[in-house]
DNA sequence: TACGCCATTGGACTAAAGGACAATAAGCAG
DNA sequence: CTGCTTATTGTCCTTTAGTCCAATGGCGTA
């Protein structure tokens, strides 16, 4: 059974976390944490960020708590250590829940955020538009077209493509082609354009 | 109490589902549909994902299962409307947490390809950062490099810069090239992810 | 007057991109 | 078994991109 430490502002808590944790410890800092397993920070500035990538490294779980949910915020601290995200006010069943699937080497993150984080990538952007004004929809691209576009929408050229794929470059530009075809593209930068959202003018 | 039902082909089975729900009903299709309100699909081919749309649809629960764990697999089924994508071969308490979360509202994603899915929005990262890791800093552009760097970015060849701007081709190439110093880009298509505020793999 | 910076341009060159021809093999559905 | 799709690959070609040499002229400043 995990021992939870809460570390937060005097004036940011919430009877809800001795609600899910009757034994948990509370603190202001980092001061009690030789006694948890499982380390629940609330994230607000630089320091506290700073204060998440020192206690990630110390191999214990942490989930950072927020007042204002949002993606960016979400994705800064998960990318930072953190394995789960979620409102200092949530409720007790929530915390448990969270707390849980962290336990078992899993990450948590609202329904809301996490839907955010999978529409923020490739897929369904609101409607981005190539030059002759027809949607993006990447689901009509193969897993291997998709691979490979993605590569190149993050800035690789495709003989760093072939490489990372272990396929030729040749094959890679096969890919390249029919996707930009499927799409209606006309070169790799009006597909890092279509890919990211963005107008094409 | 949610009821279960399983859908997944003959030769693709496990004794893990029943183990976590004893009750559950398990099925090759959808006709078992109407005694379940959480429902775990097999996703392998565009007909299951069509499938997992339309019991998405229905407003039930659905939770994707895979035999190959794929981060573009992932987004596209949690896109599509699952709650949830695990493994078909996944332990009974790792099924038993799944139905949890997305019973109470939340999204399941293992650990590794939550991570994945974090980096993979590289669109709202908070600092642009060129290869070398120095912030973009468009201010040290002269008036005639931001201009063209602008046109290029926005999807243009160097032909299409120049007879916009009343100027040669020649001309164009020496003011990005200097605009990729400036910005230690390698090239236009860096130049590209690093005005629009994204990271360069 | 001299210097530095910017804008502009040319020639020449290599590398990369993209497309057009072609092909084989595997998997899947009918 | 057949037909289709996907993945992979080759050769060859043109266009585009980017860099390295070079140069002139305008403008502002010391």
């Amino acid at each position: 059974m995990s021992q939870h430490l809460f570390i937060a502002p005097a004036d940011i808590q919430s009877p809800r976390w001795r609600q899910a944790f009757p034994t948990a410890f509370f603190a202001h800092d980092a001061t009690l944490l030789t006694h948890a397993d499982c380390v629940w920070l609330l994230v607000h500035n630089d320091d506290d960020m700073h204060a998440l990538q020192t206690i990630a490294a110390s191999g214990r779980k942490i989930i950072a708590m927020t007042q204002i949910e949002s993606g960016e915020q979400a994705r800064s601290v998960l990318e930072s250590g953190a394995s789960g995200y979620v409102h200092y006010l949530a409720a007790a069943s929530v915390l448990e829940q969270v707390a849980q699937v962290v336990a078992a080497g899993g990450m948590w993150l609202g329904a809301d955020l996490m839907r955010q984080l999978v529409l923020a990538t490739a897929r369904s952007l609101p409607a981005a538009k190539p030059v002759n004004g027809k949607p993006v929809d990447l689901s009509q691209l193969t897993s291997r077209e998709l691979a490979v576009a993605e590569r190149v929408a993050a800035g690789k050229t495709n003989k760093e493509v072939a490489r990372e794929l272990d396929i030729t470059e040749r094959t890679v530009k096969a890919h390249l082609g029919s996707a930009f075809e499927k799409l209606n593209v006309r070169d790799r930068l009006h597909l890092v354009l279509v890919m990211s959202g963005r107008a094409v003018t």
